[in-house]
DNA sequence: CCCTTTTCACCTAGGTGGTAAGAT
DNA sequence: ATCTTACCACCTAGGTGAAAAGGG
């Protein structure tokens, strides 16, 4: 059901700090509507925050326990991928202009994206901690927490913390709610302390320009800090 | 000495993760300019940032212990003041046109802050935690501690969390080193489990609007975001 | 008269996609 | 031919003191 993630490993053995901990995805129909166009984020050396935000609203933590609250991501396949038409001359050959479910149904009189070969070698695989990271569960319910902070990067060589991904790839960002657990050895229990969101809406290309004209609209309509890029203001 | 904070209760009978602890202010010299004229703070409704900032180098502390750290403002005397010439009519009747050592000796050809009656009655006594809190000490050695959140304002009502002071009335700046003790009964300890530094260039006037011109022109040579009021650029 | 409040132009700081040049 | 980089105008967001208006 959209708006609620998959848990990945099951509840059973998990602590009971953890194991009724629930997320909900903010802005879910903004996500939904990228999605069906095939959401695309920009990655630079710098560093880009990713539109729309991974917001979650939180619930069934423990008040008093401390929690640890991150982001990684996860390519979404073993493929690289181009924008173009059909008749393409990549190394993956001849594919399907559409593929089953990501690239969205959006193939009409435009181009697509299509597999183009293998993936590159994996980037680093880094996660990023939300800055008020501790902190008590009732203050992580208290409000929205949003992964505003977290910034898209493609520079191997990053030193600045930033998530670190491949541009022409899949990926799906995962949230991870992580229980700080006070005992002696509580490495040993580490499996059972944390537990895992994924919303398949919030899935993304990786790009370094956006290739599907839709995507730059939606964006430019729906982000803020592109207001100057709109023309006619039909309110909304 | 100049960057060393007086240290309030002696260091004996207090806990050994606070006991060594040392606080050093930055940017002292601006500080120290700001102090000879007679440091003015503008206090508004809404809340106004402190200029300069109040910042701190700590070190001494225990880098594995977690400690909050905070501030508080104390009334430096219990009169309030006026600016003006010396034959005034406050109720306070006539006072030495420079008092010692606050008003520093600035009544040269103009005028000078006048004491004029008896202090108001004191705000409610506010504390402004630092946001990083509760944190490690090797977080807080690691780098500058900014205060750059912290705001004043002459609102009693304020629901914002905000520092509120008197206008026309002088305050103290003051720090604190709070030990977050993890024992049970620790309350009980709480008078060993923190150490307070008080800076004596950081001591002010909160003003409603600026009454010394020389410290009108000094904050606006020195606030980045008080450029727009510079005319004359003769470098720095 | 003295102090406070409100509004404003002018900044800092940083998040947008467009564009053209650069790289492979 | 395709993807990447650097720079830019144009925004959001918010910190300045000046100036004029308001209040006791």
């Amino acid at each position: 059901s959209p708006g609620w993630a998959s848990e990945g490993p099951g509840t059973s053995g998990k602590n009971r700090r953890v194991c009724h901990a629930a997320a909900r995805l903010e802005m879910g129909s903004l996500w939904e509507e990228f999605n069906r166009l095939g959401t695309e984020m920009i990655v630079t050396k710098a560093g880009r925050r990713m539109f729309p935000t991974f917001q979650v609203k939180l619930s069934g933590l423990d008040p008093l326990a401390d929690y640890v609250l991150l982001m990684d991501f996860v390519p979404l396949d073993d493929k690289r991928y181009r924008w173009g038409w059909g008749d393409g001359d990549g190394e993956g050959g001849r594919v399907p202009a559409v593929l089953s479910p990501p690239p969205r149904r959006y193939a009409f009189h435009s181009s697509s994206w299509l597999a183009a070969g293998r993936a590159d070698p994996a980037a680093p695989g880094r996660v990023h901690f939300h800055p008020d990271s501790p902190a008590k569960g009732a203050q992580w319910m208290r409000q929205i927490v949003s992964f505003d902070k977290l910034k898209l990067t493609n520079n191997l060589l990053d030193d600045n913390g930033h998530i670190i991904l491949n541009s022409m790839h899949r990926y799906q960002p995962r949230f991870h709610v992580v229980f700080v657990d006070p005992r002696r050895d509580s490495e040993r229990f580490a499996h059972q302390n944390f537990k895992s969101f994924s919303f398949p809406e919030t899935q993304f290309m990786a790009v370094t320009a956006y290739q599907n004209h839709r995507i730059t609209q939606l964006k430019i309509a729906s982000n803020p800090f592109a207001k100057g890029f709109r023309d006619g203001e039909p309110e909304s």
